[in-house]
DNA sequence: CAATCTTCATAACTCTATGTTATGTAGTGT
DNA sequence: ACACTACATAACATAGAGTTATGAAGATTG
């Protein structure tokens, strides 16, 4: 026999309260008509709820039993109502971004800045996810915009996205690194130099090792593993170590005399840096001037660096 | 905001059926009436759930996530019906039983292995439980039979109870006791000897003050207390202690040559030995089985106990 | 393009469940 | 034994959902 999801909820709120009035204030009845819808879905189930004459109130097991899939429908409810206020949110000014860490501190952030100074009442939520995780998140409406390196094949057909700059990455080193003046570096060079891993679950260490296998390299030696761009950053500032990094966020970087790159020119990943959002109309007006914005500086951005050379830019 | 969970799930149930009438119906719903509760939760929201003039429905994105909630509740939903089918159906083949633990284990037990041989697909599921506790657990429906000593004003108006055994308790001893041959037995004979005490929570411990008191004995002393059937009568067997136990408890252990009973009347409790279950339509064929069953093995033991004086019975 | 069919919206009436305040009953603690 | 707490019940009002009947609008077909 079906039972009335609001009396599930019901049973949920006692049992979690320890009493049927304390259950009926949080979930903002009155106690008299939650004792009564009490007894009427006793008397229709035939079956005790609580056990006679106990004060407070103390469930059967049946009655926690109940109260479980209570539990499942408040949760649905709070998640409903989550859903409401985001669709509402959306539609005032609230856009929420994530993706890939180096991308996001490297060059979305400085990016997201600028947007937000040029339309100062909308506000960003910033946080990091790769490609699999944006996904899922745009999917179940908990994200509106993500900026990840994609392959195509891994778009699904809900999500729309739009390539915004060519994968490509670099060998990274300190400015001043003695490989980093020579004009053309060779693969023994590079062998004696120690290197620095992303975080092992991330794109980039696929990438790495990939580079690495491609020039003949099977062991390498790591002296730093995982940690953030800042990190990996402050290392490769402080030591010879070498790393693979995006193109794009060296040249961030450079920019504020903090990276350079050798002059080797390494397999690019087929992984080309994308800006994702849901397709349907719910995109909020807010949504749609964040993603113009960061297509319209992505372009600036790849064309400054296309208008250089790989080798002659890290020669300066 | 908080939506309905009702509503939620008519959300839901057009999604999944591809229109308002399919999936009115699916709810059981009349189409007017899931029509007009769509209509005021799309006031009440201030967002549209479905694409303007269009037949059938097409929902919007938004409708599509509160319609994922919506299937969590229907889900939740039939758990729950499930939930109570099992608490009524799972009188259908299994059957649960508590009683007094010296009951159980010196009579019931018995009875229940000739049952179960004779019904091998009834399951049985046996604990132990005094009056009040039995009662709670047929009220509430944990319990389907209870076999306990109980007053007749005891005995609430939602419970059907049979009396299978008047009250009758007698003084126990083990074969050989000195007195258990005597053909007749004085109070100072009586007072030399170690007693052992039911649990003090029993009403059997409670018949024990009954009957020193109404012998004049208001300090006794007590060599053993607590603890099962098995392990009173095997301090019994093994010592000249002396406890009161049921008449039908030791009748049964008399066939094991486990246990005798001296040759003096005491008081009988009022409370006789019944059998109880609820009196709602609820009781499956397996528990009507199981009470005749019971009934009949009483009525025949009691038949038994009958034809013996308790006296010629002990002079053996 | 018009006619027909299908799907949903609206109206009017009825009924049920839930809201309220007031008060009684029963269990628990001191 | 008394006071307090927790729940049950009564009486009245209201909102939502049930119904049948019917209209409006979108989709399909000839």
């Amino acid at each position: 026999m079906k039972i009335d999801p609001r009396h599930l909820e019901i049973l949920a709120a006692i049992v979690d309260h320890g009493g049927l009035t304390e259950g009926a204030s949080a979930l903002g009845k009155s106690q008299p008509s939650v004792s009564r819808s009490l007894s009427m879905l006793e008397e229709r189930l035939g079956i005790a709820l609580f056990e006679p004459n106990r004060r407070p109130l103390q469930p059967t097991e049946f009655c926690h039993r109940l109260a479980e899939e209570g539990r499942k429908i408040r949760a649905a409810g709070a998640t409903a109502s989550t859903v409401v206020q985001q669709f509402k949110g959306g539609l005032r000014g609230a856009v929420r971004v994530a993706g890939s860490p180096f991308f996001i501190d490297g060059v979305v952030s400085p990016i997201i800045a600028s947007f937000q100074s040029e339309y100062p009442d909308i506000h960003i939520n910033q946080s990091y996810g790769y490609a699999r995780d944006v996904i899922d998140m745009i999917t179940n409406g908990t994200l509106d915009v993500g900026i990840v390196p994609i392959r195509s094949s891994e778009i699904p057909p809900h999500i729309e996205a739009r390539q915004i700059l060519p994968g490509r990455n670099v060998i990274a080193c300190r400015i001043g690194h003695p490989l980093a003046r020579k004009s053309s570096v060779r693969l023994s060079e590079i062998a004696q130099y120690p290197w620095i891993a992303p975080p092992p679950d991330s794109p980039l260490y696929h990438d790495l090792r990939a580079v690495l296998d491609g020039i003949g390299m099977r062991d390498f030696k790591v002296s730093f593993s995982g940690g953030s761009l800042a990190s990996v950053t402050a290392v490769l500032a402080s030591s010879d170590s070498l790393t693979v990094l995006p193109y794009s966020v060296v040249y961030m970087l450079r920019r504020q005399n903090a990276l350079s790159a050798l002059s080797i020119r390494i397999g690019d990943p087929d992984r080309h840096l994308c800006i994702l959002a849901a397709k349907s109309t719910a995109g909020s007006s807010a949504t749609d001037k964040l993603v113009k914005f960061v297509k319209a500086e992505f372009a600036s951005l790849n064309e400054l660096m296309q208008r250089r050379e790989q080798n002659s830019l890290w020669r300066s």
